[in-house]
DNA sequence: GCCCAGGTATAAA
DNA sequence: TTTATACATGGG
């Protein structure tokens, strides 16, 4: 992997497993949109656009020191996602087969900040409108940056009531907005910590916050603290797993649980036909 | 109008 | 411990 300077921001040679669309837009991050030059989107107050063309990325209005410091970690580019699919592939031979369906995806580091909120706006809500609520509270809370605006603080939302995100159309998860970003500033729930916590514990930690259950504190964790073996269950996953696994639990997937889930996510959504009978 | 959307809090069985 | 319902909003 060898990033050099062009003329708009910066190339990556050799990137392997990744497939922009598959992990831009796969439902772990809301800020991404397609244009026609590529993805375009804002994570960690930078505005960049990102296009692959075979083993090289292209990453326009970027530069290699933020390379180094942001990007590599976001697209999680170190770790080995070849040789993660196979060990998953000698767990079950449909995870094999989801594995290779979807080689592209890639688990974002994303702020764990930012996770927790947006998947606690994803709650009860669709893709397209989860992106509306969350563009809107950045536009409204954000901080200005080159191009657009940063994702708000915990700070920033901790200084506001519910009654203040009336713009973001957010219904009543308004409220959990504010009681997140409440016990994440007086470290009343203190995210890093969730790194290194064992797992049980950092979900309890996260389910301290209202509106936090299972599934957006295990999307959290994984999407936003990077805790790979959190495996998030939701209701189009549990017909997934009756279907295709019946005979396993979310534990039997093991160390990459979270990312066999993703996997395991993109071929049912590509697949529907598997469970008409329900 | 009705149903649903990568759920959760709450009350009741 | 498990099961039913409300919750805000917008698109189909």
């Amino acid at each position: 992997m060898e990033c050099v300077k062009t003329d708009t921001g910066i190339k990556i040679r050799g990137v392997y497993d990744l497939d922009l669309a598959q992990t831009l837009d796969c439902g772990q991050s809301f800020r991404w949109v397609e244009t026609d030059n590529g993805f375009e989107g804002i994570a960690y107050d930078k505005k960049v656009t990102m296009r692959m063309d075979g083993d090289t990325l292209y990453i326009d209005s970027a530069n290699e020191a933020d390379f180094e410091k942001i990007w590599k970690s976001y697209l999680d580019l170190e770790l080995d996602y070849g040789k993660i699919r196979e060990e998953l592939s000698e767990i079950h031979p449909i995870l094999k087969e989801a594995g290779e369906y979807a080689s592209g995806i890639r688990i974002l580091r994303q702020e764990p900040w930012e996770a927790l909120c947006t998947f606690i706006i994803s709650q009860n809500n669709n893709i397209k409108r989860i992106k509306g609520i969350v563009e809107r509270l950045c536009e409204n809370f954000g901080a200005k940056i080159d191009g657009g605006y940063g994702f708000p603080t915990a700070e920033t939302l901790a200084k506001l009531s519910p009654e203040d995100l009336q713009p973001l159309r957010a219904g009543f998860r308004n409220k959990y907005i504010i009681d997140a970003a409440n016990k994440v500033v007086s470290g009343e729930v203190e995210l890093e910590k969730c790194r290194t916590l064992p797992y049980d514990e950092a979900r309890a930690e996260l389910m301290k916050i209202k509106g936090v259950g299972v599934k957006v504190a295990d999307c959290a964790l994984l999407f936003g603290l990077h805790r790979i073996e959190a495996f998030p269950v939701d209701v189009w996953m549990k017909r997934a797993l009756e279907t295709l696994f019946p005979e396993m639990t979310a534990e039997d997937f093991g160390e990459y649980a979270g990312i066999a889930q993703q996997y395991i996510f993109h071929y049912s959504r590509m697949h529907p036909e598997l469970f008409i009978a329900n």
